[in-house]
DNA sequence: GTCTATATCAGGATAGAC
DNA sequence: GTCTATCCTGATATAGAC
């Protein structure tokens, strides 16, 4: 049966991709599955085929908005400075604040987290160690300088999904956008931030 | 009608107090107003007496939490770089991320912000605009001073809620301590980052 | 695997007694 | 001003036909 296998595929993959979408922009309760299953062109009947619950759905979704963002804006592996950059900048644009493609998760939906269960906490705590990884310039050999590489990717990191997330809180669109270029300018800066508590 | 008033004003605040801790830990839509009412002492259709909504009744608990918070925490007027120095790491507590007291709806709320209506987008701006006044430092005369002032608290603000937002979201505790103790560096450092674009 | 139909329930809001 | 009782809508999840 390739071809129903296939096609089941493609019909999961038309769900996780809406689904990424209207998540993140609407929020995990303002989205029903009838609305995701309409978006993909299906009934709320077949929802069940692929999804065991819309909570395993969300959590899916999480990863599979990751997955693609990460290969289509961060080469796999280790990255250049410039290409790093290009990612930071593109993050804090007001494209993406706006909701342009599939916009990330980690941003979009921090503060809708904390009411989750375990497996989708988890999965959004993966793809954000994910980020801070990939973040790390890792031209420190001490573990001194690796505490001080992490920190420094940690603020960038905040400064990336606080900035969007407050971008897109603000009523006051001037402000956002000065928001937005305050954040560049920090999370930019290499080392941004240089203090430890010693 | 002494008495009645003075009833009425109470029973008012113990919803605003109640509501405004629920939605703050729990989100705007995980709290059923039966859940604040019957939490605040009272039954769902007493409700309607003092709020005309839902909604209505978040905008203004996320006025009275900011109003509750910044009377204890920082004193009116202008702060010294102590006092403010004390909010910030305050902020950037634990004791905060976990919800003591009543939480902060900036950090807490923020990707749920993009959901709402006008009313209560503009309270959390407000609010938001009011919190970066107050970090400000004001030592500077020209205009470009005050533009840098204005990213520097930007960048501390976005820090700060971000930092407690990520916190909250993130399902590894030590990791979430580390975010803290980042942001608390970051935010701490006066001026934090310096880089104006020109 | 996808459809339509339906059981079931929670929550917002209103009506009317006290 | 607060109570109880009720209406109504929207949403998750399941059952059974095709």
């Amino acid at each position: 049966m390739a071809w129903s296998e296939d096609h089941k595929q493609r019909s999961r993959e038309k769900i996780l991709t809406t689904a990424a979408g209207l998540f993140a922009r609407q929020g995990f309760d303002n989205v029903s599955i009838d609305q995701v299953m309409q978006a993909a062109g299906m009934t709320r009947g077949a929802f069940y085929a692929h999804f065991s619950s819309k909570t395993d759905l969300y959590a899916e979704a999480i990863l599979y908005a990751a997955n693609t963002a990460a290969e289509s804006y961060l080469p796999q592996g280790q990255a250049t400075d410039q290409q790093r950059e290009a990612f930071i900048a593109a993050y804090l644009s007001e494209a993406h604040c706006q909701g342009a493609d599939i916009p990330c998760p980690l941003a979009f939906l921090v503060s809708d987290m904390a009411h989750q269960d375990e497996g989708v906490r988890s999965t959004w705590s993966q793809v954000f160690q994910g980020l801070v990884k990939r973040l790390q310039n890792n031209t420190g050999e001490g573990s001194a300088a690796q505490a001080e590489e992490q920190q420094a990717a940690l603020q960038k990191v905040v400064m990336m999904i606080g900035g969007v997330a407050v971008a897109r809180a603000l009523n006051d669109n001037a402000l956002a956008t000065e928001v937005l270029e305050a954040c560049r300018a920090g999370a930019l800066s290499t080392p941004p931030i240089h203090l430890s508590e010693e």
